[in-house]
DNA sequence: AAAAACGTCAACCGCTAAAAG
DNA sequence: TCTTTTAGCGGTTGACGTTTT
C-alpha cells in the first residue's frame, strides 16, 4: 500500500476472501457511492477503489460499472440510424472488435454495441440459417443492409420539399458519403459498398432492388430495425448477384 | 389468465497484455 | 529478468420485462 491509498484507509482492508464479495444489479446506493469516489479521487487502480471507497464488489465490478453506466458521458438509449450504419461498416472492417467500434461511437459502450450486434443482427443471421461471419452474410450485409441504411438515412433528412437535404447529413458523393450527428461528423467508407451508379440524388434510389442472373432487378424489404424479413434476399439468384458483385470487385 | 417463448441488457468470467515492483 | 498486479477485451450468462400461445 502506498502513500495515496493509506490515506484513505480508516480500517484494516479485508482481502477478496475474507470480505462477502457482493455480485449482481448495482443499488443506489452502490452506484452513489462508487460515483462519489470515483469523482473525488478519479478513474483507474479498482482494486484500491473497491477496497477503499467501501463497497464490496471486485475492482472488476467496479471498473466494469463506471465505464458502461456511472460515466457521464455515457449516452443510453436506441442506437440512432447513423450509428447502426456506421457498427455494420466498422464491424465488416474490423470483426468483433468491440472496443475499437465503441470508440468510433462517442458516448456507446463495448458492451451496448456487442449487446446490439447480438440481439439484432446475429439474429437475421440466424433466420437465414447462415453463419454471421460466413461470406454470405457478410455480402448480404456489404450490398443490401447497409444500402438500404444509407437510403433511410437519406429519406429521414429530406427536406419537406422532398429534395435531398445537403446539410443534415452533408453531400452524398459515390465515393464518400458522411453524415453528422450529435457527436460530430462521421465518414462511411465507400468500400463497403457496392458501387453506386448514380451521382448523389440518385442514392435515394440505390437498389434495395438489385439486379439479377436473369436480368430482372428483384425488390428487397430488407431493413435492419423495421422487423421486415430478410428471407426475400436470401435465394440463389441474388447470392449469385452478390457473389459477382464481389467478385467484380476483387478484380477492380 | 397463465405459461412458455423470446428479447434485451447488465454483469460476470476467463484470458491476455501491459505496467509495476 | 522474473513475478505479481492491474486494466482491458471479448464471450457468455442470467435476470427481468414483453410478447405470443
Amino acid at each position: 500500500m502506498d502513500a495515496y491509498e493509506s490515506s484513505f484507509v480508516s480500517e484494516t482492508p479485508q482481502s477478496e476472501e475474507e470480505m462477502d464479495v457482493r455480485k449482481g444489479p448495482w443499488t443506489e446506493e452502490e452506484d452513489f457511492t462508487l460515483k462519489a469516489y470515483v469523482n473525488l479521487h478519479g478513474e483507474g487502480r479498482w482494486n484500491s477503489v473497491a477496497r477503499l471507497s467501501g463497497l464490496k464488489r471486485t475492482g472488476k465490478s467496479c471498473r466494469l460499472r463506471w465505464l458502461n453506466y456511472l460515466r457521464p458521458e455515457v449516452r443510453r438509449g436506441n442506437i440512432s440510424l447513423q450509428e447502426q450504419l456506421l457498427i455494420l461498416q466498422l464491424h465488416y472492417r474490423w470483426g468483433n472488435r468491440w472496443s475499437k467500434i465503441a470508440q468510433q461511437l462517442p458516448g456507446r459502450t463495448d458492451n451496448e454495441i456487442k449487446n446490439y450486434w447480438r440481439t439484432r443482427v446475429q439474429k437475421e443471421a440466424k433466420q437465414l440459417k447462415c453463419d454471421v461471419n460466413s461470406k454470405d452474410f457478410r455480402d448480404a450485409m456489404r450490398c443490401v443492409w447497409i444500402p438500404r441504411l444509407i437510403e433511410r438515412i437519406c429519406a429521414s433528412s429530406e427536406s419537406p420539399s422532398g429534395q435531398p437535404s445537403t446539410t443534415a447529413y452533408g453531400n452524398i458523393t459515390t465515393s464518400q458519403i458522411s453524415y453528422e450527428d450529435t457527436s460530430g461528423s462521421v465518414q462511411v467508407d465507400s468500400s463497403v459498398l457496392p458501387e453506386l451508379s448514380g451521382t448523389s440524388s440518385d442514392v435515394s434510389n440505390y437498389p434495395c432492388s438489385l439486379q439479377t442472373r436473369s436480368g430482372s432487378r428483384s425488390e428487397y424489404l430488407w431493413n435492419i430495425d423495421g422487423g421486415e424479413s430478410m428471407e426475400s434476399v436470401w435465394n440463389e439468384e441474388n447470392i449469385w448477384f452478390l457473389r459477382q458483385q464481389l467478385y467484380d470487385d476483387d478484380l477492380n
